[in-house]
DNA sequence: AGTTAGCACTCAACTTAAAAGAGTGCTAAC
DNA sequence: GTTAGCACTCTTTTAAGTTGAGTGCTAACT
């Protein structure tokens, strides 16, 4: 649906007085926000026509108006300024993401703290997915009499690790067989071919070393499924209650929600465009109806494999949130990339 | 100070049908709660005095009474009945906090966030303090170029690793030279001793090596801070909005208050009983006026060493809750002994 | 001295009515 | 196509009663 110039100037009006104030605009109000030098009544002619087409509501008949989410999606489309980001803005985002010899966790747990305190809404990334990783590496580090760390690499250059207990005292031929099953059996395979069936037809194959190797060979299946796994870092869910009344009986929900993880991890994952915004019930979970999320993605190597977003209310402010995420997420792929890379 | 049986019995009265409905409680509906055969008048006379001696308050002239924090502190000290907790709620919990072959932190993370589910409250706990710890053991694993893993043991068995990037290719002279520094600089120190004064003269002990070997020298420092540092695990944040009426204006304030973790963390260790409910202003932090603390520690090979507990209002179940977080907490307790011992 | 019936009193909470005010839609003129 | 003007709608605010739960006090009773 294509509006005229006067009407995008009117929607927008309305859009940026509504994220302001969070009251329904009048025209009046919006005849003295306007640079246009028409009647009031004229502007009430135009809204009418808004609402006709679905771009505005009316709370009730002698009410402003605010934004419908369609109204919301063509000014996000069509109408908002992009302006670039502000210098100093850069700058504090740059000392936010900053984290020298920190983990791919650590670095999205304080990118997430850190963009939920500047923008005031709550703010989630997911950890580098290790979809098409393979097993680089596999170390065995004894600590103790019966207890080891695993250390595992991928091909991605994620690193994880897991302490690991035996049931019987630790000997060099115990690390000298687990290094030959994980040579022959676990270097340079998939992450996501290591699967129970797997895991147990191994296991079988082992025969009197079954016993004793149990627990180093189901370690490092764990540690291969985390490798794999996103994880969701989730920051200032109090933010939620700044704006309670926004997201209205939903606030709980929403909590709950975030709290979840899976769900977000998916939300973030199905959009595959460079950065994305969900408004209101485009989010194709109800507990997010009342809410909008901004979403970028970052690359590794080029390759697009997680996500950093905020959710707030519908009536966020796009215009200087979208730039920021965008900034920002950039950012940490590009640090995410340097930590992973130099090995 | 103390009371007759008779006003006793009122103040209990009052305290648990405040705490089931949130309403005042009038006279004729203590009336009937109570088994004593006495007039609404009686029990209004007692309320009177029990109001004078602070124990109870009226919102306002007309309305019933409702438990001050003092009346709150007399129920919890004298009149809550502890009875033993149900064999089911038991094995819930058991149940809730077996987790095989995790870490610490997993193991917390996990209890304070069904320990929030179960109470509808919001859960923190610390993990274990390495104040006294020394460092046993430190083990270096390349796995890359220019990429080792460093695992530190400390004399509690805490075991912690870290991913560490050196700025020249590693060979084996290098990490020669990082096991030398290791055996004559670190071993058995303790880890409180290793502030930034000493590295500073560890450093400048090592002449040409030192550039190479910061990454390493600095990456056990971290090692070492992280292994002393308690870390708050957080659960049911959500939780909060449940009571958000108790909470008053306070609920914002009380959700970045939990984020925080450094004030909880000292919350916690401040008090060295067994287990220890604060009520309401008893916490020194405003954040925390309209809130109840209930807390237990964990001991590991006897020594208090950490802290579980929950955060709700005021008015939160201390009868019921109190046994399932004491419960809970010495279950941890075992659990963690034997995780952190079986080296 | 302790208990109780009785009653006047208080005060939040609810109900109702009226008034104010913001904003609209429509009509008729420009 | 635009606009002034006006009747109309509907929320919000204010005010005034009304209700009802619960109290405190007094005087009589045990």
């Amino acid at each position: 649906m294509e509006l005229s110039q006067r009407k995008e100037k009117i929607l927008a009006a309305v859009v940026e007085h509504y994220i302001k104030t969070g009251e329904p605009v009048g025209s009046k109000t919006l005849l003295s926000a306007l640079d246009i030098t028409v009647s009031s009544a004229t502007i009430r002619n135009e809204m009418a026509e808004l609402v006709a087409f679905g771009y505005l509501e009316q709370p009730h008949t002698s009410a402003g108006r605010i934004p419908t989410n369609e109204g919301y999606r063509y000014y996000v489309d069509h109408l908002m300024g992009v302006r670039p980001l502000d210098e100093s803005v850069k700058r504090q985002i740059e000392a936010g993401v900053s984290l020298k010899n920190a983990s791919p966790e650590a670095i999205l747990a304080k990118a997430s703290e850190f963009l939920a305190d500047m923008t005031d809404c709550a703010a989630v990334s997911t950890t580098p997915s290790g979809e098409n990783a393979t097993i680089k590496r596999v170390e065995f580090v004894p600590v103790g009499t019966r207890t080891g760390m695993i250390v595992l690499l991928t091909s991605t250059g994620v690193i994880k690790s897991k302490v690991c207990r035996s049931d019987v005292d630790l000997n060099s031929s115990m690390i000298e067989k687990f290094y030959n099953i994980v040579k022959s059996s676990f270097l340079g395979l998939p992450l996501d071919e290591i699967d129970t069936a797997t895991l147990q037809t191994l296991v079988a194959s082992m025969g009197m070393d079954a016993l004793t190797m149990i627990p180093f060979v189901s370690a490092v299946a764990d540690l291969a499924q985390e490798a794999m796994q996103t994880m969701v870092m989730l920051g200032g869910q109090s933010n939620i209650l700044r704006y309670r009344e926004d997201y209205g009986t939903t606030a709980y929900e929403l909590m709950d929600f975030l709290r979840r993880g899976e769900p977000i991890s998916q939300l973030l994952a199905n959009s595959k465009e460079d950065f994305d915004v969900k408004i209101g019930g485009e989010n194709k979970y109800k507990q997010l109806e009342n809410s909008s999320v901004i979403m970028a993605h970052y690359n590794i190597d080029g390759d697009n494999r997680g996500s950093i977003g905020i959710i707030g209310p519908t009536r966020i402010d796009y215009a200087s949130l979208i730039p920021s995420v965008r900034y920002l997420t950039n950012l940490v792929g590009e640090l995410l990339t340097q930590t992973l890379n130099d090995d």
